[in-house]
DNA sequence: GCGACAG
DNA sequence: ATCTTGTCGC
């Protein structure tokens, strides 16, 4: 089933609102723990899909067993849009829906594994990071493109990486999950060290160049929405 | 000022 | 993210 997400009460309306609140939050992130060891407990896939059109969201969160990768719960959840699309801002537009999927689950999600960045972003707090905070759960980001930041390209072997870098500080990791195939981009969220991280994410990727979790929570909210865009319109 | 820019 | 068919290759 499918629940309801609703909009939270003070959620930012303006840019200059939502940098502000990045701002201000992103002195609660916890750096200074090592997460989760990969392949045990549970990890959980959130994603995303949306129709712009009808001003609708679904989200979709999906927890797998980390040591098989079988699915052992999912939930999705769908709701109005929250933000506009602004670079830099994008959890103000995601995450509404995403906690409202995890808080469906009938179980603790243990490592959340999120589309996009968590440290690598301009004030230091994306996506995953901002999820971490609002959830306290561990966080990780594995994004598909290097959004503002540069970095050499990892070898071409499975498993090797490159650091993505903010001056000198190293925000993040070009890792190659396939051989010969364009590398993810990952980052820390919240409660997960950078090296265990790039485990995780090389834990997930068994088979294709992103994680187990991202694929299946990318079908799910899809279908989600689908879903949601049929219901209540006439049959024809 | 202009372009680039996670999803 | 989303609009979109077939096609080349392992």
């Amino acid at each position: 089933m499918t629940t309801i997400a609703g909009v939270p009460a003070g959620w930012p309306t303006t840019e200059e609102e939502a940098r502000a609140v990045q701002d201000a939050l992103r002195a609660r992130v916890v750096l200074d723990e090592t997460g989760p060891k990969p392949g045990t407990g549970h990890v959980t896939g959130v994603d995303v899909a949306y129709d712009d059109e009808r001003d609708l969201v679904a989200a979709a969160a999906v927890v797998l067993d980390a040591a098989t990768l079988r699915v052992v719960a999912e939930s999705t959840a769908v709701g109005r849009i929250a933000f506009p699309y602004v670079p830099g801002l994008l959890a103000f537009r995601e995450l509404p829906a995403v906690c409202a999927a995890l808080d469906a689950l009938d179980r603790p999600p243990g490592l959340v594994v999120c589309d996009g960045y968590g440290l690598a972003h301009p004030r230091r707090f994306g996506l995953a990071s901002h999820l971490g905070v609002l959830t306290g759960l561990p966080t990780i980001g594995v994004a598909k493109n290097p959004f503002t930041f540069s970095c050499t390209d990892p070898a071409p072997t499975r498993g090797s990486s490159t650091p993505l870098r903010a001056g000198t500080d190293e925000v993040g990791r070009a890792l190659r999950t396939r051989d010969g195939v364009k590398p993810v981009f990952v980052s820390v969220g919240h409660r997960v060290s950078l090296d265990n991280a790039c485990a995780h994410v090389l834990a997930l990727t068994p088979s294709y160049r992103l994680p187990e979790t991202t694929r299946r929570a990318d079908a799910l909210c899809r279908r989600a929405l689908r879903e949601a865009t049929a219901a209540g319109r006439p049959a024809d």
